[in-house]
DNA sequence: CAGGATCCATGTTGATACTG
DNA sequence: CAGTATCAACATGGATCCTG
């Protein structure tokens, strides 16, 4: 039946569009992290900032925000003092559980071969430059 | 044992800043498109074009460059008139695809939670803003 | 057909400083 | 602690024109 090129094809043609940015989303630069560190359960601004190496306060906020926003993170607000803040996950986001740590599990798999790959194709540019 | 929240904050802080990169490439804007697009086969840049609707020609051969330097294509020309270029999905992206088609069910079924929950946050949002 | 090259508008990120 | 605000640097993306 019609699992053809054809209709895979239009399929992406016709949802991938706003699909893409749905997945933007998910699967942007740090929301991966994000939601894979909070995953765990709520856990507090200060908590990702450390987990998440390279990332900005400015850049954690505006994160959290967007997920919150699409109603993938859950942020509550505890008035104490000093200020405690947790982020934990939505149903909805747990469910692509399974599909980040796929994600990642094969990043940390291929991570070399990547790095490799790279190489070998710089270095073949390279000598295509060189060539003269 | 130790599966702990303090375990797996570091082990997110230990990997996941050269993780990010490689996800970077696998998770952007464009990549997760082709990707899935080439799943079913070789498919040529035009089929690709076509496929992923809002791409421009630049993005796409970008995209295109980026994935086979990172070895996850492989582009093959054929030296005929007109030219004909083939870009096929190596063993490594092959890996991917039950992850990436996770995430693009996921967004499928989702779209329109997602949708929901802006449409919440902003109106919400917007209250705060009028309540003088 | 499948790009490469260039210019320019825009968006994204980081650094820094300040706050309830 | 958990942010917000502002500015400057940079990357991203689109439009346009050109080519083997």
């Amino acid at each position: 039946m019609s699992h053809s090129r054809v209709d895979v094809a239009e399929r992406i043609d016709n949802e991938a569009c706003p699909l893409t940015e749905v997945l933007e989303r998910v699967a942007g630069k740090w929301s991966i992290g994000i939601l894979v560190a909070a995953a765990q359960g709520p856990v507090r601004f200060t908590e990702l900032e450390r987990a998440i190496a390279g990332i900005s306060r400015r850049m954690l906020t505006l994160n959290l925000r967007r997920l919150e926003r699409d109603g993938l993170l859950v942020r509550t607000v505890y008035p104490t003092v000093p200020p405690k803040v947790e982020y934990s996950l939505t149903p909805m986001a747990r469910e692509l559980h399974t599909s980040l740590s796929g994600l990642v599990g094969w990043a940390e798999r291929h991570r070399a071969d990547i790095t490799t790959a790279r190489a070998a194709y710089d270095a073949s540019a390279v000598d295509a430059g060189t060539a003269s």
